[in-house]
DNA sequence: TTGATTTACTAAACAGTGTTCAGTATGTTT
DNA sequence: AAACATACTGAACACTGTTTAGTAAATCAA
């Protein structure tokens, strides 16, 4: 009899139920307004059964992460179609910039807010951000095998591009970019990454 | 007689009282364990009383980010020094980067976290960060004057140095930099800066 | 079918949070 | 001495994450 199955198929029904709920209002109302209570109330269940699905509210948010690496996995599968390195590593800046801007809350999950990572212990490894990463360094590389940033090390180069992608992002998410010119503000993060270009076009 | 000035003395006096013991918490325990009531534990008042001297929490981290914005101000004069503005711009990226180090819940709370930026209302004018990107860019159109960056506009490239800094930064505060590989993750504020250097001695 | 056991869930409690406000006690002024 | 102003408190309100004793239903074994 399937009743050991029926039940494990239950369990993962309603623990995918949470993890909705906790979505729809991360998106609606943001990190803050995500609570344990909130979500229960949402799916009609007790605060006290969600910690029968999941170890706490870091755990949540983890999982909420995930899903934000795996949209932005997706959004990145266009860069397939970009055979010369250089233009894959513009295209995926361009991609990076376009992930951030229409889905600011999973990116601050993703690469800003502390909670997701505590249920990371110390030294363990931090999955989606480590493929993500590896991609950006494979690309980086692969524009130096073709001849391009001939005198910089990939993993250095790699880390610079994000750092700068993700300084303009975060400075724009924390509002912190009001202090840039009004005439420029709108579309600074497109200047930005052109100049970052121009940057990189010059060694 | 003057008890009118008594009185103001002993109103800020208070008030020095609890940024004193907020500032202290905040350094010793970090943002999320500065609460009202710790505040009002360690000065010996009711909760109540803090919202006589300051508005609401917020403002009491608005009053800490002017402080940390205080000390970095500080730390920026030694940049007074160096006369060759492209060696200054790069004292400039080394005082910055030795300041997050050194004081990253300063620096959190002055580039990331959003509390502080909350008593700020839509489009009210953030003057010390305002200050500090103006200075910047002042440095980098001096650059400019002196040849350098000749094709680029000055407040486009402070935006993206600072970007690039801001980004090594926070991707280190908030427990991103484990993507790095171990051999460089020790160092990779350093790498990257000379990187960063690397690319705007080539434009 | 009955009794035992496991499973799923809830309600309540604990300890904490920011904030407000009626009441009090002290200091100042008339 | 009475009137008023100021400074402060303590309790309350509405939240928060998390734990746990208790319950009701489902499943299993005899």
């Amino acid at each position: 009899m399937g009743t050991k199955e029926r039940k494990e198929r239950e369990r993962e029904e309603l623990s995918g139920l949470i993890l909705a709920a906790a979505r729809e209002i991360f998106l609606e109302k943001g990190y803050e307004q995500t609570s344990i209570r909130n979500i229960a109330d949402r799916i009609e269940y007790s605060p006290g059964t969600i910690y029968l699905y999941y170890k706490d509210k870091d755990s949540i948010f983890h999982a909420l992460q995930q899903e934000g690496f795996s949209r932005f996995g997706q959004q990145m599968m266009v860069l397939q179609a970009v055979a010369d390195p250089y233009e894959r590593l513009k295209a995926m800046g361009r991609v990076y910039l376009k992930f951030a801007k229409e889905n600011p809350d999973y990116y601050d999950l993703m690469f800003v807010i502390r909670a997701p990572m505590k249920v990371l212990d110390d030294e363990e490894c931090w999955n989606e951000g480590q493929n993500s990463f590896n991609f950006l360094v494979s690309v980086v590389a692969e524009c130096k095998e073709h001849g391009r940033f001939a005198c910089c090390d990939p993993e250095e180069l790699a880390y610079v591009i994000w750092s700068t992608l993700h300084g303009m992002v975060t400075l724009d998410i924390r509002g912190r970019c009001r202090v840039v010119s009004d005439e420029k503000r709108e579309d600074i993060e497109e200047r930005g990454f052109k100049a970052l270009l121009h940057l990189l076009s010059h060694i």
